[in-house]
DNA sequence: TATGAAAGACATCATGT
DNA sequence: ACATGATGTCTTTCATA
C-alpha cells in the first residue's frame, strides 16, 4: 500500500526529530539537491504518510503523574445496554481535560491515560472522578513512571 | 513555574493542530501583528513551553493492532536482582522497532505499547517474543481499538 | 514586552535535462 | 530524478515606543 524508499525513510526520520528543518537543510544532510527534497514531502504529504505536523510540550506543561486506568462496565440484565453503558464511560472521560487519551478494549472494558499535577491529585481525581461513574464493574490503576521509550508522549497529548 | 497568558495558549492550541501555520497566518488568526507572534514563539521555545516540532505519520504507517502489555516481574531470591530483571526486561523491550513506548509501573512491573500489522502477528508477537523473556511472573494483555481520545498517538510513536 | 519596517532567507513553481 | 531560475512569501532582526 505505502512504497517508501530509502530517501522517503530519511527524510520522515529528520522531520520526526525536528519539524522546523528547512529543505536546505534537509537537502544538505541528504546529500540531495532541494527540488528533489521539496518534491519527495509534497509527495509524502498528498499521499498521507506525513499526517500532520504538530509540537510536543515541555516539561513544565505535563503533568507530573500519569497513570493508566483499565474500567471493566458492568454486565447488564439487557445485553444491549452494554454498548450504551461504554460509551457512555468513553465520552465522559474524553471531556476531562486531564484524561489524554481514551480507547476501548474488548466487549466490555475502557482503558485510559490520565494525568495530573500530583500523585495526590491524581488519586483524588481517579477516586472522586472515575470511580464514582455508574456503571463500572472494576477499575484498575497503573502508574506510569520513568519512560524508556515514548518518553514525550504525554508532552504530545496534553492540552493546554 | 510557567506563566502562560491568554496570547500564549492561542499560539499553542494552533501550532499544535497545525505546526505548519505560517506567523503571518497566526498573526492574522488572532489578530496581533506577525513580530508579536514571532517573538512569542521565539520565548515559548526558549523557556522550553515547546520543546519541539514534530510529525505525525498517517494511517498507512501505522500498526492496524496495539496492545498495552503489563509484564511483572517474577521476584528473585535475592531482593537486590529485582532491579536488574526490571532494567533489562525495559532495555529488550525499548530495542524491539514494534515496541512503541515502555515504562515502569510501580517496584516490579513494565508497561509497553506494542503494535503490529494484525492481531495475529501481534499475538505471535506477544507469545514468541515478550512471553519468552526470562524472569516474567505475569504478562497481561490489553488490546486497545478505538480511540476516542488521543487518537493519533500511534501516528505520533510509530518509527519508520 | 510590543510594534512596524526593511533585509534576507526560503518555499514554490515552471521549464528543461 | 535532478538542475536552474524567477517569484512571491515568510522569517528575522533591529530600532523605537
Amino acid at each position: 500500500m505505502v512504497q517508501l524508499d530509502d530517501l522517503d525513510r530519511a527524510i520522515l526520520r529528520l522531520l520526526k526529530e525536528d519539524a522546523r528543518l528547512t529543505i536546505s537543510e534537509i537537502a544538505e544532510r541528504l546529500n540531495r539537491p532541494e527540488s528533489t527534497i521539496h518534491f519527495r514531502i509534497k509527495k509524502l504529504l498528498e499521499r498521507g504518510v506525513i499526517e500532520r505536523y504538530t509540537i510536543i510540550l515541555g516539561d513544565s506543561l505535563r503533568p507530573k503523574a500519569v497513570a493508566l486506568i483499565y474500567i471493566q462496565a458492568e454486565t447488564p440484565i439487557i445485553e444491549d445496554f452494554l454498548e450504551k453503558y461504554i460509551s457512555y464511560i468513553m465520552k465522559t472521560l474524553s471531556i476531562l481535560p486531564n484524561v489524554l487519551a481514551v480507547a476501548r478494549s474488548g466487549k466490555d472494558s475502557v482503558v485510559a491515560l490520565v494525568g495530573e499535577e500530583s500523585e495526590d491529585k491524581l488519586n483524588k481525581f481517579i477516586d472522586e472522578t472515575i470511580k464514582v461513574l455508574p456503571t463500572l464493574k472494576r477499575v484498575e490503576v497503573i502508574p506510569l513512571q520513568d519512560f524508556v521509550k515514548g518518553e514525550d508522549l504525554v508532552g504530545f497529548l496534553v492540552r493546554v
